[in-house]
DNA sequence: GGAAACACTTAACCTAGATTAAGAAGTGGT
DNA sequence: ACCACTTCTTAATCTAGGTTAAGTGTTTCC
């Protein structure tokens, strides 16, 4: 069974004729770990659906630091939305954390499906709606609590990913050092 | 002439009657500045477009402190987005910053406004799209940057805006206390 | 299989920004 | 006009988290 289609399957509900245009319109990929699919300043023509592996999205500032700004596991999408939304050249990179097998759709195709498959609109809609709420979600968190209380959130967020991501990513995440992710797990472990 | 059609104008093509169809869905509204329009706990049934005055969304955290999430001034929408998507009880406020007058969009009437004007489907997946892309970017620079940078930001981006709010709900939207912010812009100002 | 590169830890020291407190300057309501 | 309330500022002190540096595994890859 395909995920993709599961997934879609959530929140819209097409005929089988709809779900054939949708796969038609992707195309599968195997990708090696450490693979990097997007690089700061192109332009993402493409957004990513993951079946299996990891993938994740970052981008670095002038100081040389790495930011995550998510991770996807199978069953999510990732892509620089500024960049995929505007086709102009974005800041983010997006880099394969583990052997990963992925459906690719590119931007002109989505654009057709909107048109031949319009639920296609609404579904899109919809994981956005979700993305919108979870990043601003993100926002108040790290606004409003200690890092102590993000990497709680965290790992009860990504029960299962927290053991398949290296430590200085998911500081990264939570927006703290490396160190100091380590010298707070110190401190929790004597709890 | 209407500011909402306006906008709407800007993404996507109505006929007369469609945005008669727009109009009929909405009902318009004064308010005081002080005016709370959505407390936390509350659901989230209206989004407000704002057509004149000035609005602003934040959360309260355990303790106590208010962080800012959003300014809505004319031609913006305001809504407690996790909220009004879900119709769950919700964490943010509502408020009215300077008297307003607004256009208000029920839930129920929002569903309605899909079904009998598809293109506002896609008006509405622009929009949050936009949303997203500008709510990432204020993630990345919120770990990025300095609450210097994050402030120089913030003056360029609403230019017409930080004139009108207090000081304390700027520093609040940049992340900062406003007796750090006090301290800061005195430093920036003997440069 | 050995060197280089990377991941993680620990510890000493440092700093951006928080906290507390107190005064000055608006602002609003009656 | 006046009192109450909130906003803004300044300054002293404090702390969560950063920086630097050094040491110990662990991969990776010729």
């Amino acid at each position: 069974m395909n995920l993709l289609l599961e997934n879609i399957a959530k929140h819209v509900s097409l005929s089988n004729e709809e779900q054939e245009r949708v796969l038609a319109f992707t195309e599968t990929q195997h990708y090696k770990a450490k693979t990097i699919l997007l690089k700061e300043g192109q332009v993402c023509t493409h957004s990513f659906f993951v079946l299996k592996g990891i993938l994740r999205s970052y981008n670095i500032d002038e100081n040389g630091v790495e930011h995550v700004v998510s991770f996807a596991c199978p069953g999510w999408w990732i892509a620089d939305m500024y960049s995929f939304l505007s086709q102009r050249p974005g800041q983010l990179y997006i880099e394969v954390n583990e052997d990963a097998e992925v459906l690719i759709l590119s931007k002109e195709n989505q654009e057709k499906l909107y048109l031949e498959v319009p639920k296609m609109e609404r579904f899109f809609r919809i994981l956005i709606e979700n993305s919108l709420v979870a990043n601003q979600q993100r926002l108040i968190d790290n606004m409003s609590f200690t890092a102590e209380a993000r990497y709680d959130k965290f790992t009860k967020k990504y029960a299962e990913l927290v053991h398949c991501l290296p430590q200085k990513q998911i500081a990264s995440y939570i927006g703290v050092t490396p160190e100091f992710f380590s010298k707070m797990k110190a401190r929790l472990l004597k709890k």
